[in-house]
DNA sequence: ATGAAAGCGCTAACAT
DNA sequence: ATGTTAGCGCTTTCAT
């Protein structure tokens, strides 16, 4: 009892006895076991991380900045991988139910709003990114709406007057809260705002949100004969591929068309040419997700009121958009 | 205990039982708990991977890779960021010696030849990457001296007579064996093979193996004055600032200089101009790490005698080296 | 300031 | 095919 109370740095042990138990457990090579730490506490001093992919760069992102979140709250982080898909999503959640994490932060995209009871779970949970809201979680959301509308603003500002767009258009069910439907509002706001018309023949839906996708979805937009100055993508990564497709087709960036992306993901900055792209601010996105959940962990899930968080975001203009 | 049985479904339990116990089990919302489990059975069911930093897409890429390969072992994947520090990669080891983890996969970059006697413990770990030859566990490699002869072979093959690097050059120690000085002994020795002369004005020393550092380090190269008609990068990462520092520079790739780096990252395709790369597999590096780690962690540390695996290569020919 | 007792929930080994 | 016993290594509680 005294060598726990070493181990844990608990006060009331003489110095000398401290001492000798330092000694002992060096000269025995001892080292703590962390399982039956586990089972005794409850807390496994692990948190789950969802994530569509971990080797997307907006992903690998986030991911690395909430490991280090995590970090300076003596919390490992596990990633789950859940390929996007409403299933993986649901089978991350049960993992953590099972005790293997204190807590989950979920990055949802397959997941809808008619999932939401299966939210109501009775440990800690974050949800990071959208399709839920109003659910029974805290949730760290990022200005969607907002970010697309200012890109898109950017564009006109630019001189773009038609201006077309890479997402998956209103091809969803009403009430949809997916990224891409709430970046698409935004873009149509900004053309209403600045009284142009929205024209549904310069909107193509993506298959993916890849630079494959991307690629794929520009060569059509370029095939389809629409004339276009302007294009809002929904990612970074599918900007990428439209810019690929570009110049592939000989359609140079910025003078016949300006384009934007939305994450600011650090790659952006050294592409040629350089994307211009609303960042979101992913650092403190994640120690907000993190700074959450350890509060539901410290003072029980239902400790107090679920919270909503919607963070800023900044333009940042780059090439792709300049006159 | 029938309850166990059924859980882990072993054998010689009735049909009608086990169904009773699946109804009562479905009724109590019963889950288990993996602490106990993990105390009882000196598992835990999750492995440790500790990269430099999981934002860089080689990682990420890789980290992908081992979490897909694990799930198909069961195993879940911590992920461990060392920042690429000597200090964080011991951190990690340690980790799992607390039995935190059943096994470690760790990507040396920090730990040397000095530390070789450190790996020495008790637990499963494979070591992916370099820097430690002859160590005292499993080595995943990568064809890192014979692809990086190989791309720069190419670059002579496409006429560069002046090929230059962005490495660590020979700065490090004798008998370093880190990524950087065995990729820059492959670039030696298709210099020699080719009856070309080793500049060392040609080899620029890269702070860091990021964007940054290679559009720095690209710039540098340029301000030197130097003749250079090639370059070999030692990541694609590298490339890529490099790329970018060109395009801001008026150099033209591939008709002034054609560019070729190292790992064949998924952005590569997609860059502006596309670039060529030497493809190691990492689907192949990370089924083998995860394999290698589950045969220890099944038969014992000791259970077999140490080995090293060195992956195959391709080339990929993309733009950055067209003729 | 130190220690004795109890038990977290599971499963290996051993009856029955 | 099912049940009993014991104990994994820790920490909370309660003596001393």
């Amino acid at each position: 009892m005294t060598v726990s109370n070493v181990i844990n740095d608990h006060p009331h042990v003489k110095r000398e006895t401290r001492d000798r138990v330092l000694v002992a457990m060096a000269r025995l090579d001892y080292r703590i076991n962390v399982a039956a730490r586990n089972l005794r506490t409850g807390r496994t001093g692990t948190i789950g991380l969802a994530v569509p992919e971990i080797d997307r760069p907006y992903y690998g992102q986030l991911a690395a900045a909430i490991v280090d979140a995590a970090a300076k709250h003596k919390l490992n982080v596990a990633i789950e991988q859940t390929g996007a898909t409403r299933e993986r999503e649901l089978s991350a959640l049960a993992l953590s139910r099972n005790r293997l994490y204190d807590g989950l932060i979920l990055s949802t995209v397959g997941l809808g709003p008619a999932d939401t009871e299966l939210l109501r779970v009775d440990y800690p949970v974050v949800i990071l990114g959208e399709r839920i809201f109003d659910g029974p979680v805290d949730h760290v959301a990022m200005p969607n709406v907002d970010g697309a509308r200012a890109a898109t603003a950017h564009l006109i500002d630019r001189g773009c007057r038609r201006v077309a767009a890479l997402d998956l258009g209103d091809d969803e069910q009403p009430g949809d809260v997916s990224v891409s439907s709430l970046r698409h509002s935004g873009y149509r706001q900004a053309l209403t705002e600045a009284g142009l018309p929205y024209d549904p023949a310069l909107v193509i839906n993506l298959q993916q949100f890849t630079m494959e996708g991307g690629a794929e979805a520009a060569s059509r937009l370029a095939a389809s004969g629409q004339r276009f100055d302007g294009l809002f993508c929904v990612t970074d990564t599918v900007a990428m591929g439209a810019l690929r497709a570009f110049a592939t087709l000989g359609i140079r960036v910025p003078q016949d068309v300006k384009v934007i992306g939305y994450d600011n993901v650090s790659e952006s900055a050294f592409l040629v040419p350089s994307l211009s792209s609303i960042d979101p601010d992913h650092g403190l996105m994640a120690r907000t997700a993190v700074q959450l959940l350890v509060e539901r962990i410290q003072h029980g899930v239902a400790g107090r009121a679920v919270c909503e968080v919607v963070g800023g975001f900044r333009l940042v203009e780059r090439e792709s958009t300049a006159l």
